[in-house]
DNA sequence: ATCGACTAGGGTAATTTGGGGG
DNA sequence: TATGTCCAAATTACCCTAGTCG
């Protein structure tokens, strides 16, 4: 149900509900350009917006998640090409109630990180034919991704895993993990924040 | 069954559903002479919009195109890892009016790929670091990818140019290959209606 | 305390959009 | 499923007041 949402298209009604705010600030955020909208045909020119530029300008502003869209805080990529391990961190999560997309390599990555809007990703750095620091480094630097929330998790020894951390990853997990500091890690970033 | 199959003569209805309104506020933008129609004989006489129409439609009003049919935009991704070879690409086919964004690694190829909505992708098939092979295939796996014209470009031998047709490539550019060439093939793929 | 700039939100009238029953 | 008609709800622009902040 909730990944289609992301193709709807919102009146400024539908924002100002969701956001607990007259509509006719909506109105004024789309003319002061905060707000991403496109105008309908016909002399009035009702205003509709995008769910991905909504998502946007709630990243942008820090508005906390209305919670008609707490699905999209609970939402986990998991970026591992090892399907055994993949698989594992995938039911460990979906256990606690999360929601939880793989991805094997580079390609996928990016095209769920971009349309899964997960709040949090798992990251393997060692991953053949990918750097996994490329991956964290093209996140950082997307500001429609940047706010997505790091683990990074790898059996490399800990002075690359600093490295990953001052290249901009949220959290390390070092394999073996146990499945406990793995979801209580992602508690940390998944349900709390207004991360979208 | 993916819009660009379809007939391209559109309902009422596929109309509401792509620009996300009620159909019967498409009846009366045909009927104010928004959108140009036509009538099926019979006394009921229900309306039809040629696929131009619709895509003329959009750009005088600036909607934004629907994903579903981003095989009408005139977008195209250049994934490149060669910075002066993907440079060159892009000034020939901006020459030529097309939108066009640069790849140089598969996270953002399939970053770009999701969000970007191009009609069109040149892929090099032998970047360092991503197999070409795996992003076309993990191009036509993707039902929201899939619609996605693909053209590698390669100065591998012809064997493999044939294992990527075999694979779901679209059509292949041998590398030297000459800028009319490289706008005659994407402008295959790209130019399936009017400029949007 | 007052001022001025800015923002949120109420009221109104005109228009558009959407829903129900035929 | 699409249509025409009627009606209710939503949206807009405009002007206004109240509140906030430095």
């Amino acid at each position: 149900m909730p990944w289609e949402q992301r193709n709807k298209h919102l009146t400024t009604g539908d924002i100002a509900e969701l956001c607990g705010v007259n509509y006719r600030t909506v109105i004024r955020w789309i003319h002061t350009d905060l707000l991403v909208a496109y105008q309908l045909p016909g002399t009035r020119g009702d205003n509709r917006v995008l769910m991905r530029d909504f998502l946007e300008f709630l990243r942008n502003h820090r508005v906390p998640l209305p919670s008609e869209l707490q699905p999209y805080s609970r939402r986990v990529l998991v970026v591992e090409d090892e399907a055994p391990m993949a698989k594992a961190i995938k039911r460990a999560l979906e256990r606690k109630n999360y929601e939880v997309m793989v991805a094997p390599d580079g390609f996928l990555a990016g095209a769920l990180a971009a349309t899964f809007s997960p709040a949090v990703i798992t990251l393997d750095l060692k991953m053949p034919g990918l750097s996994g620091m490329d991956v964290l480094k093209a996140i950082r630097n997307d500001p429609e991704l940047a706010a997505i929330k790091i683990i990074v998790v790898s059996a490399m020894p800990e002075k690359e895993l600093q490295a990953a951390l001052d290249a901009g990853a949220d959290d390390i997990l070092e394999k073996p993990f146990k499945n406990t500091d793995l979801v209580d890690k992602v508690a940390r970033f998944a349900d709390a924040g207004p991360r979208v």
